[in-house]
DNA sequence: TTAGGGTTAG
């Protein structure tokens, strides 16, 4: 920043190659420098000490105060290697009579050696010297702003422009419409550009680059149809802008119609394809350019193994490698990375590693790329030895590690790692925040969530599709609708995913005719729906049993929108008409499925079959469930429940011995409460909980004021042939009781108390919680495995419906 | 009397 470095004075000695002047090395001999030798012998210097010896000769004569025998040597030492910019600079301030070619030339230079901040210190020390600016100077200044990307400094630059008049200098107009098109501004750039009254090449070629920058395809194409002349330059430009914006067939005719290709129209085509999805076209495009003998380099082979990684095409990437490895260019920092990318994408997680440990010129992005790399072949562990071991970790690094928790449904270390990362003072971005919310829904870790939503806003992050998607996610699964509708109406940018965590998400929290208000919205908004869009339509139907309205998004699907119903709609469909009670049509539906119904649709029919007591063919779906899939333990379970209800207990030992057989074990059920900022878990019968004394004596206020209330135990729920009074202590020893107890304990009103279940709520927890939420005037949300219950002076959000 | 300035893609 500021002026140039204060350079020492040019003394002779610094020109002196030792202590003893020796005669030039160049036959200088004993003639007095002059102007016709000093260019006679300039561009024959071969290294710095003649250099030197040249400009001593110069100082020692006085004939560096002849101006242009000084600008002479001054531009030779700035244009040549042998020279670096802080001789230059000597040399400069020991210039006494300096001109404008010479301070241009010192400008120039800075420009060269990306240091345009320093260019404009010069130009400041000129003003203050009223130095001598001519029509070359003002292209240096402004491309230094444009360098700077300084709109400010830029407008600065150009107001003085138009005070000292050079305004009607074609240079000039060129750079500035250069200068407002790098700094986004198009309304200056073509307002510059329209008052030109010639329009040479590169204006037309400046101000279509900017189009092409901000991506206004509409101008760019104005341009580019008006263009007298175009150049190669000019069509590949606008195969980019076109690949850039998804107009991919424009890009191709364009293609198509070029007189000459060259490299960039190849490559340009070919990213054009990649980054718009089309990956084998890509691929094709590749084969074709090399086919044709165009010279292939390293960019464009990276989109090429992009599209490798996407198609999972390790074969052809493979191919590739060895082009790369015969043409030379294997050593590419970039390329190593899109290898390492591309391997693991394709699950070749050894070549990958192995090319990681031989690359001798890692950078960020490698050890980035390898920790994904990792973490997308599932190796966790292995990527967070990498992960320890990285040099310098960006948040990239970090980002990638939390997600990859959080993917693997590691939450816990999800937090544990982000909160690591906020000691290390690396501050998180849009993205890292993704992954830590989502831990924070499954961990029902709202306190956090709420934190990480004020960071949010107090550090002005910007809220995309992504973030605000997941931000409402949090709350509807937290069971704090308000919340979510707030940042919904927030958000900007919304995306069809965005729509459909509102529509899903009020469902689960009972709100159903909002729900299906809201998917009407969307619709009116211009927002296609999708295929799980209707997974929320019709769940939401479900939820309150809607079955007309339900077939009628079923039916809909196909016919207005031209989605092909998968298996999980069906399933969603048998389900609905199942718990309505219509156990026949459930189970026609399911026969009428153009494919092969899963276990979850055949699994939807026998909870069914459960509630409404059609035992006989719940026995037989049963049945064939635990043949279709022998692991799961709900099915046995239900089956087993099913028997129970009967009293065939042979039946209930027969199930359970099928399930020791197959070594099934019953997913113990789990509720989880966040008391304090701390998540505190509880599983069916734990008495390992610190405070379970305390727990104890309210499980028994608990009990009497709901016997007071007319509580009545549902001892159906128990599936063990033992005596009702046993079957009672059984059941107030469900997780979600035990967390109910301990909620009345460590939350203090008039917050609710809030429990995570992961399977779902069963009848006798149900009614309990309803009792609760009367006789100790608490409001109580449970989350279940499929949806929100809003506990409320004795009733339920879920109109006992579920 | 000499010398120097601008745009540009994958």
């Amino acid at each position: 920043m500021g002026l140039p470095s204060k350079s020492k004075p040019l003394q002779l000695k610094h020109f002196m190659s030792s202590s003893k002047f020796k005669p030039l090395a160049m036959n200088l001999g004993r003639l007095t420098i002059n102007l016709s030798i000093l260019e006679t012998h300039l561009p024959k210097c071969k290294n710095l000490k003649q250099f030197n010896q040249i400009l001593s000769q110069m100082i020692l004569t006085g004939f560096i105060r002849d101006t242009y025998a000084a600008s002479r040597v001054l531009k030779f030492s700035t244009d040549s290697s042998l020279s670096d910019i802080d001789l230059s600079l000597r040399i400069f301030n020991h210039i006494e009579n300096s001109n404008g070619f010479i301070w241009n030339t010192m400008m120039k230079a800075y420009i060269q050696r990306s240091c345009p901040q320093k260019t404009l210190s010069l130009y400041k020390l000129m003003l203050g010297k009223n130095g001598d600016r001519d029509n070359y100077t003002y292209p240096i200044l402004v491309q230094a702003c444009a360098m700077r990307a300084s709109e400010f400094e830029g407008k600065q630059m150009h107001s003085h422009i138009l005070k000292f008049g050079f305004d009607s200098d074609v240079y000039v107009q060129n750079t500035l419409i250069n200068m407002y098109s790098v700094c986004d501004n198009m309304r200056d750039a073509r307002n510059v550009f329209d008052e030109m009254p010639v329009l040479d090449s590169v204006a037309w070629n400046s101000i279509l680059a900017g189009y092409v920058r901000v991506g206004d395809v509409k101008q760019a194409k104005c341009i580019y149809d008006q263009m007298p002349v175009r150049n190669t330059i000019a069509s590949n430009s606008m195969i980019v802008l076109f690949g850039k914006r998804g107009c991919v067939t424009e890009a191709r005719h364009l293609f198509d119609e070029l007189p000459e290709k060259d490299m960039v129209s190849w490559s340009a085509l070919i990213s054009c394809f990649e980054q718009n999805e089309m990956y084998e076209e890509a691929l094709d495009m590749f084969v074709k350019m090399v086919a044709n003998g165009v010279m292939v380099d390293e960019v464009v082979v990276v989109s090429v193994l992009s599209a490798c990684a996407h198609l999972s095409a390790v074969h052809t990437g493979k191919l590739i490698h060895g082009l790369v490895v015969k043409i030379g260019i294997e050593s590419y920092v970039n390329l190593q990375n899109a290898f390492i990318h591309m391997y693991s994408s394709c699950g070749e997680i050894m070549v990958a590693e192995k090319l990681f440990n031989a690359a001798y010129n890692l950078d960020q992005i490698s050890w980035n790329s390898m920790i994904s790399g990792y973490l997308r072949c599932g190796l966790v562990e292995a990527a967070k030895t990498s992960f320890d071991s990285m040099p310098e970790k960006d948040v990239v690094s970090w980002s990638a590690m939390i997600s990859g928790y959080a993917q693997h449904d590691r939450f816990s270390e999800t937090l544990a790692l982000f909160q690591e990362m906020q000691l290390c003072g690396i501050r998180p971005d849009e993205t890292t925040l993704v992954s830590v919310i989502s831990a924070c829904t499954h961990l029902a870790a709202l306190d956090l969530g709420q934190w990480i939503h004020a960071y949010i806003r107090k550090n002005s992050l910007k809220v995309n599709v992504f973030l605000g998607t997941t931000l409402i996610n949090m709350y509807l699964k937290c069971g704090c609708v308000e919340n979510a509708l707030e940042v919904f109406e927030e958000t900007a940018e919304k995306g069809v995913s965005t729509w459909n965590a509102l529509i899903l998400g009020l469902a689960m929290n009972g709100l159903v005719e909002k729900s299906l208000e809201m998917f009407a919205k969307m619709k009116t908004r211009g927002v296609t729906p999708n295929e799980i869009t209707f997974m929320g339509v019709i769940g939401a139907c479900r939820h309150m049993g809607l079955v007309d309205e339900g077939r009628r998004h079923f039916d809909s699907m196909m016919q207005e929108h031209k989605i092909e119903p998968n298996v999980k709609h069906y399933g969603c469909m048998v389900d609905l008409l199942g718990r309505a009670g219509m156990l026949k049509e459930a189970e026609d539906l399911i026969e009428s499925m153009p494919m092969t119904p899963d276990v979850a649709t055949w699994g939807a029919l026998l909870g069914a079959c459960k509630k409404h007591g059609d035992h006989d063919r719940g026995e037989r779906i049963g049945r064939k469930l635990i043949e279709l899939d022998p692991n799961h333990d709900g099915f046995h379970v239900l089956l087993s429940n099913i028997c129970a209800s009967k009293g065939d207990w042979d039946g209930v030992h027969e199930i359970r011995g099928i399930m020791m057989q197959h070594g099934v074990v019953k997913t113990p059920g789990c509720s989880m409460i966040e008391a304090d900022g701390v998540v505190h878990e509880f599983l069916a019968g734990d008495k390992k909980h610190p405070r379970m004394k305390d727990i104890e004596v309210m499980l028994d206020e608990m009990a009497q004021k709901l016997k007071r209330e007319g509580y009545a135990p549902d001892t159906n729920e128990v599936s063990f042939d033992i005596d009702e009074e046993e079957k009672e202590t059984v059941l107030f020893r469900h997780s979600e009781k035990l967390a109910i107890a301990f909620g009345l304990i460590a939350i203090s009103p008039p917050s609710p108390i809030r429990i995570i279940k992961n399977l779902r709520i069963c009848n006798d927890c149900h009614m309990a919680a309803k009792f609760v939420s009367k006789a100790f005037g608490r409001d109580i949300v449970v989350r279940d495995k499929h949806r929100f219950h809003h506990f409320k002076q004795g009733s339920c959000s879920c109109n006992d419906y579920w």
